[in-house]
DNA sequence: AAATGTTTACCTCTAATAGAGATATGTTTT
DNA sequence: AAAACATATCTCTATTAGAGGTAAACATTT
């Protein structure tokens, strides 16, 4: 496991608000991390099994589960060490890919009613996004947890600027339809 | 050159605006579609080749440069065809890898000073980039070209999830700073 | 005019990773 | 009891980010 890969942190950082599995890791990235940060799910247990070769992790069957095998990884402190001194360094430059834009950018090529059909499903997403942050909003304030405030901010960036491009979706969709 | 690759889609569109270098396109997209579809230098030439292979574009030696090999590659009518198909289906979900924001998620775990620190050096790099969307802005409204509107969509896409994002930072950082 | 640094231009390689698929068990519905 | 679905783990390949390397052209300093 080189320096390179960002995956490790991830799952060190989940694994560090509960012990989990392979599965709910994959399912917590989906529900709270995914609008800013997803994972490839072939990528999470290869990595769990390394953050276990390199002692960041300890691996246990869980005993609730009957015959069936369900591994429950749990943080060391050596992972937590190496998860806090990743967090405390400068973030890295974001990676974005947006194939609606790019489509955007390269419009002239194509018809008017592709474009705003392109336009009409980016805004019923960005409205989906929107009432699922709103959702997890709304089950987030009720809750007592020191992760909280943290959760909460990264929550509302999310809203602002989903809300943001909502507008900007809605204003340019009437600009291309009357031109 | 399997379907899945995107490289070639943005190679092509680069090139039905005008005939370009490897280095010519390296540029373009760092200028113009960079905050929302990045490539990796490393991918443009071997790209631009497997596109000649393919007959989506042309190349030949530019008779300006003296001695020094510059390649111009122009697209064909099978590229502009390969280009436009792409183009009217609808995008594929969006990517998002942003560092700074999963650190948030996990913050709980550094001390307030770094959290703090992470927060400001992110605001100035959102003010740099509003600056430089500004420019780009002042450029672009005074051309006359055909790709004008798209290319001053997408950049409005910019500016207002910028200005959204900034807004957040600064909210968040008063509300960290009082805690 | 020589030395130095910077920009332009092209190219290679490797480690990381997205995306798709494979497998198998438990749970619910018909 | 068969079918459909959800849970859970894992593998593989094509793509790709990131870093490195080469060398000519041009600008700046000495």
């Amino acid at each position: 496991m080189s320096e390179r890969s960002r995956t490790k942190y991830i799952i060190l950082g989940m694994l560090s608000i509960e012990p989990s599995s392979g599965y709910d890791i994959t399912q917590s990235i989906k529900s709270s991390t995914a609008y800013f940060w997803s994972e490839s799910e072939g990528q999470i247990y290869p990595t769990l099994a390394k953050c276990v070769a390199n002692g960041l992790a300890t691996c246990k069957e869980d005993p609730e589960s009957n015959n069936r095998t369900r591994k429950i990884y749990t943080i060391t402190p050596k992972g937590e060490k190496v998860l806090n001194e990743w967090l405390e360094k400068k973030p890295q430059e974001s990676l974005v890919r947006n194939e609606f834009l790019l489509k955007l950018f390269f419009a002239k090529n194509i018809s008017k009613e592709k474009i705003l059909a392109h336009l009409e499903t980016f805004i019923r997403e960005e409205k989906a996004s929107l009432d699922a942050f709103e959702k997890i909003n709304k089950q987030l304030i009720q809750i007592e947890d020191p992760h909280k405030p943290y959760w909460l901010a990264s929550l509302n960036y999310g809203i602002a600027t989903t809300k943001a491009a909502l507008e900007w979706a809605q204003n340019t969709l009437q600009v291309f339809k009357k031109s």
